[in-house]
DNA sequence: TTGCATCTTGACCATTTGGTCAAATTACTC
DNA sequence: GAGTAATTTGACCAAATGGTCAAGATGCAA
């Protein structure tokens, strides 16, 4: 998992975690996603992330040796959840049923964690410092491998030629646009992905597009 | 134009700026697009800025302000040209034709203005401080005119049905995605925009997923 | 209860940084 | 060329902030 853990200061004896640290650094890492997505690495200080969770700062200090340390800590958390859905596409899957399923996948994790997209999101804009060497290794790979299971779709006729790569990236963009730039999103139509109603719309418009965009009909239960 | 113009201090007699006032507006405003796109409003320093325009701290502060000031003059200075392109959607002409030559209008911006991308996409993300009523204002009325654009074109049997609003959400995410995520992008693919043949591969499958994706044929020319 | 390790905190420090100000320099007008 | 307005800067200040440290509080095993 690379060196991206960013461990603090504390050493048990045994390799777990004490009931106490184990609370806390869950405190920690939940404040410190709400920070540091709302405001950027920069923005965002180690005072308001222990006064959201509910400790001094000094404490916060104990369980992470610094603000990078904390920021580094956040980004490994949750990077794990974020790169599931891609991993479910499936080469012995029917191609629309797959993407489709993937595609609602994306559009609930937006829904669901608006918060991490945004942190990527912030992370890759300013460069991808600290999360760079993934992206050229485990999230590359992942994508040559995704590429080549759409590439064999394609040359097995089961759907229309398109560049893979660039079909991920669009599949990325759009989902993640209703987490990113959900303010944009509410002020021009009022509503968000937790509006069920908006949500079920996002994904019908969505899927529709992408689909037919590569000469595949949307399912029945549009991937549900 | 609303109060985004944060004027500094500067007071002539005559409605215009010296030439003087002129040339180290523009410098400033050149490096603060440049400094905030990269570290966002908090990561930025005065310093920073003023040492890359080529003036004194206390300089630049003669010129603007405070940083705030700086940063919404840097906002307004780009907005115009960041919504030009959805502007000449033209409801007299193709479906096709209008909506390729927007995709490659955006796409051109994202090769051309990655910073002015990447600041929107910040400045979005933060939740929206200082643009928010751009966006509940000029830019609702300009998606919903343009939605009515697309809205006839279907109504008139030129265009399958889509959601015009959602269509207009999957072009900016594409598009702007290659700019605001162009480290990944690079990451991933080893090219960025600015290869001539990356950029035509971006244009040509964005466009057909999209015209594909609305039951149009991509034409001809791409929209070039 | 005792003793030790873990946990928690307030006081404190050094640095960064946005912004002020008076003084100096430059540009321009008559 | 004198005089005035515009421009430029270094010195300085106050607030914010990341991080340290010693001391105290708490949990826990024997």
């Amino acid at each position: 998992m690379t060196s991206l853990d960013g461990q603090g200061s504390v050493s048990q004896k045994n390799g777990g975690l004490s009931r106490i640290q184990e609370r806390n650094r869950s405190l920690i890492l939940d404040a410190a996603l709400s920070e540091f997505s709302r405001k950027g690495f920069s923005g965002a200080t180690v005072e308001r992330i222990a006064a959201e969770a509910g400790m001094s700062k000094s404490n916060l200090l104990y369980y992470f040796s610094s603000k990078e340390a904390i920021y580094k800590a956040t980004l490994a958390h949750i990077l794990e959840v974020w790169l599931a859905p891609l991993k479910t596409l499936d080469a012995e899957g029917e191609p629309a049923r797959e993407l489709a399923a993937y595609i609602r996948q994306k559009i609930q994790m937006s829904a669901d964690y608006p918060e991490a997209s945004r942190l990527f999101a912030n992370e890759v804009m300013q460069g991808a410092p600290q999360i760079l060497p993934i992206l050229e290794g485990e999230l590359k790979r992942l994508v040559e491998e995704k590429a080549q299971v759409i590439e064999t779709w394609i040359e097995t006729g089961r759907m229309q030629r398109t560049d893979p790569v660039h079909l991920i990236f669009t599949i990325w963009a759009t989902t993640q646009h209703y987490a990113d730039f959900s303010i944009q999103v509410k002020a021009l139509t009022g509503r968000d992905l937790n509006d069920p109603v908006f949500f079920e719309d996002t994904v019908a418009s969505v899927t529709g597009l992408v689909l037919n965009g590569v000469g595949l009909t949307v399912p029945q239960d549009g991937g549900a």
